[in-house]
DNA sequence: CTGTTAGCGCATTCAT
DNA sequence: ATGAATGCGCTAACAG
């Protein structure tokens, strides 16, 4: 019924090692022998059983790559972006040859699907993973991630951060691209106080997110070098102090990263502090839902009330008026991450690459009035 | 090295068999023994070697899902929906048990990638593949696809379409759900033709595209309903002759399904008809995109130009105006597939449902001036 | 309910 | 440059 790579063998007259080694191309095999064998496979239409292969040779043609939200462009862009140099240009044949299969997992953000995941693509035998988007900075759940992530390692998985930093225990890291969530953070808020503004709300991501924090204290070293912080802006990274500084700070809201969360925190911190004059959002789609409930409240942008984001998403020089935004060159990075995945590109210098976030100011702020 | 079923199997003190069935579940174990099991399986840290498994049952637990752009929410929220049906609630162990792995294939709507990503899942043994978004209509492509998936659908992959319509030799298929792209279509134009355009542009979606051409055959069907075509409205479903007339139509101008393009192509429109009174865009990202043409030549939104999108992405009701567009279920679509790939569901009967287009009336459309 | 026995289809030694 | 033989780790009959 299902035609193997022994019927080919039969049918180019030549022996199963044979076939198996113009398939995988990395053995010498003379030409014309290649030739009958590929007409043999073209006849029969014959397709590599990929379970048996990757058994016999430990290990499989999966790159796995985690992302929190599919739904969210933030991962669509960056996944899509690794896929394209992971999955080969193709040969136009639809034959598919040596390329591998990108595959793009879900996790909804929660600890335990980006386990399971894990497990999943253990279980595979993946040539690589790649992790993307903020982590969660939970003790337990880390432990557990460094864990199964040497596991991988030690399997001959190659393990890819992008757009998160790397594990503190990590060593078992090909590589990580970080974005410089708390740089932008800073330059967006530094911009925002050279305007003039002095009571700025802050909607942030959800807590317990590395993306999260860095980009709130960003923010606050900002404030607190300009001397507006009525609250400690927090001590080194992971000590965890900035935390309870933040959830004491009546200008910081906590809520997920989508519209409805901007929306709603907006509406709470303009109860709260009816005189804030700008609001910077978690990302770019929180800030729609921030001048969203701005403008609900009867308030013009900028005139009355700034908004700025955070990403610069497609959609965000399109909002009216377009958003200020801290630019992330998620293509790039995705792109990056798959080439690292794939092996076609050496790790940085230490293992671990910043990259730079640019300050896009548009329309959406402006100074305060009076 | 690497532990085995069969390392379990002497930690348990029973036999690999009786090891294998508990991992799978589907078959009668006695409680104490399967405790044992699942004990020396933590203990062991074992992990299910998925190749070997996938080789000896002659199927894989990978779901395909076939995207044409996952950096598009469009796709992004169809196909993450989909994954929460495939890939399991999860037992928040991060162990690992009977789930799926829902892999997402970007095919950046090229056919060849399309085919070579069938093949890969096919070479995978892949459970099930769900094909989403508008097919190509070209009969070579479609030929191919038809035949790759019969042979899928032979070695007992299901398959399922999900917001395109099945292909005409489709039988090898568990079900369809196609979205009423040309009624959501007629009734948006109806809707600018009963506020009172006589002249509406449209942007239409990369030639040889179902949804291109669907949603385009009911902007004319409406048009013609009107009396408004100066150009035929196009025959049937497929007969092509709708493409020559539109072609011919200066008020109609394609490009792919981005904001560029729909910024671009409604300048286009613009210069060749500066009369119309209203834009309709292909989709939602196109309408932004257009929306910004229109206000960069220094005319309102909707007092001088109404404009309407289509799909109502989350962001549409965010834009200011908010966009008048066409909803499509897209979450609910995807969840549906899920379960259909899964098994979960019965097929809709005949195999094929049609999906409702829902109008959304918004504020980017109005009466068109005096 | 559990153990035994055979392969599943291929990549790789090792020969030649 | 090619062929022959071996085993990857597991599931699925088949017994018991």
């Amino acid at each position: 019924m299902t035609v193997t790579l022994a019927d080919v063998a039969a049918r180019a007259r030549v022996s199963p090692a044979t076939v198996s080694r113009v398939l995988n191309g990395n053995y010498p095999v003379a030409a014309s022998t290649r030739e009958r064998v590929l007409r043999a496979v073209d006849d029969l239409d014959y397709v590599l059983n990929g379970p048996a292969s990757s058994l016999a040779a430990a290990t499989s043609d999966l790159v796995g790559i985690l992302v929190n939200d599919i739904a969210d462009p933030f991962f669509g862009i960056m996944a899509g972006a690794a896929q394209t140099q992971i999955g080969g240009p193709g040969d136009g044949s639809g034959r598919a040859g040596g390329e591998k299969l990108a595959v793009i997992c879900n996790t909804g953000g929660s600890p335990e699907r980006e386990l399971t995941y894990l497990t999943l693509l253990q279980r595979q035998r993946a040539a690589a993973v790649v992790l993307t988007g903020g982590a969660v900075e939970n003790p337990e759940h880390q432990a557990a991630m460094a864990a199964k992530l040497a596991k991988l390692a030690d399997a001959g998985t190659r393990i890819v951060f992008c757009g998160r930093p790397p594990l503190p225990e990590g060593d078992a890291l090909v590589a990580a691209l970080a974005f410089d969530n708390r740089g932008g953070g800073r330059r967006l808020t530094e911009h925002l106080i050279s305007l003039g503004h002095r009571r700025i709300g802050y909607v942030a991501g959800p807590r317990e997110r590395t993306t999260t924090r860095h980009r709130l204290e960003g923010h606050r070293e900002a404030l607190h070098a300009a001397g507006l912080d009525d609250f400690p802006a927090g001590g080194g990274p992971g000590d965890g102090s900035g935390h309870r500084a933040a959830d004491d700070d009546p200008l910081v809201v906590h809520g997920p990263y989508d519209r409805r969360s901007g929306y709603e925190a907006t509406l709470e911190l303009l109860r709260r502090a009816p005189d804030v004059t700008a609001i910077v959002a978690a990302n770019d789609t929180v800030a729609l839902g921030a001048c969203a409930a701005v403008r609900d409240q009867g308030m013009r942008i900028p005139q009355d009330i700034s908004v700025a984001g955070f990403d610069d998403l497609p959609f965000s020089v399109d909002a009216v008026p377009a958003l200020t935004t801290v630019r992330l060159p998620l293509f790039e990075a995705g792109a990056r991450a798959g080439r690292l995945a794939m092996g076609k590109e050496n790790p940085p210098p230490g293992g671990i690459a910043t990259i730079a976030a640019e300050l896009m100011i548009r329309g959406s702020t402006a100074a305060p009035r009076g």
